[in-house]
DNA sequence: GACATAAGATTAGATATCGAACTATTTGAT
DNA sequence: ATCAAATAGTTCGATATCTAATCTTATGTC
């Protein structure tokens, strides 16, 4: 029988099977900390943008607002985090980290920086720079 | 106040939202031809391998068996597929297609291969080839 | 040959994600 | 000033995935 591509493998194929290998394990990662990934995300996101509301958060780790309450909900069972309404835009929410979210953010980013080292073993700057512009051309190319 | 990354934002970053924004304009290319993802990528296990069994089929998808198993119950609902028990070992199943699944793995492929097209668009054979490598050493790191 | 162990598959229960429908609040047009 | 449209979040129901437990069948040891 014929295989069923003509040529090689899509390369989105690679790219798929890589990311999540890469995700996987960085969760496992993560879960010696006692994070998870998308935890870990959300921790991120907050502390990266000062008193973001939840739309901008949920948008700056690439998932829908519907996903984002989800994990805050658990993150504030938890108590990671508090939400206030905004008094100027009542529509709105600001996320803050709790004593207990910003130690959970101190360990976890611990163990991401761990991990991205093991990640980089051997491949200089200049080639990851390559990486991240082919990476960059192929998000180009499907809004294409 | 101090960014919470030292330098760059790590490499998997970059390619885990990328493989997911990927992962979801092909899962809509597939969709505009009646098929998912995991439809499309169990479809072309069965036909890459023959007459495989299902752990063979989970493994080069990537998934779990459990997993493989939610699949192929909803194909086997649609008429996609037919999984008998191997007579010299009764404890395998042999999955193989019915003409509407070798029809819709022909309209899957359609669309896989346009997809293809345009993700690799301005991207030469030899920057792809890279790319792929670079892929591997990320795998090989994630294992060391 | 009987029984423990292994292997293939399924089931059950959990988390992550999405889109669509809904609620609350603000903005804007007349 | 009222009321329609827009915006921020939440809720609901669906799909995809995982691990752990279970079921069925096969293998191997004694």
């Amino acid at each position: 029988m014929k295989p069923p591509f003509p040529d090689r493998p899509p390369i989105g194929f690679d790219l798929h099977r890589t990311a999540r290998l890469l995700a996987q394990a960085f969760d496992t990662a993560l879960a010696d900390e006692g994070g998870t990934l998308p935890v870990w995300l959300t921790l991120l996101a907050i502390k990266a943008q000062q008193s973001a509301n939840q739309r901008e958060l949920a948008s700056s780790i690439g998932i829908r607002g519907a996903t984002l309450t989800h994990h805050l909900n658990g993150m504030e069972a938890q108590g990671l985090l508090t939400r206030q309404r905004d008094p100027d835009n009542r529509r709105m929410h600001r996320v803050s980290l709790t004593p207990a979210g910003e130690s959970l953010f101190r360990k976890l980013r611990g163990a991401a920086i761990t991990f991205d080292k093991r990640l980089r073993g051997g491949l200089p700057d200049e080639k990851l720079a390559e990486l991240a512009q082919m990476l960059a051309v192929l998000r180009a190319n499907i809004d294409s």
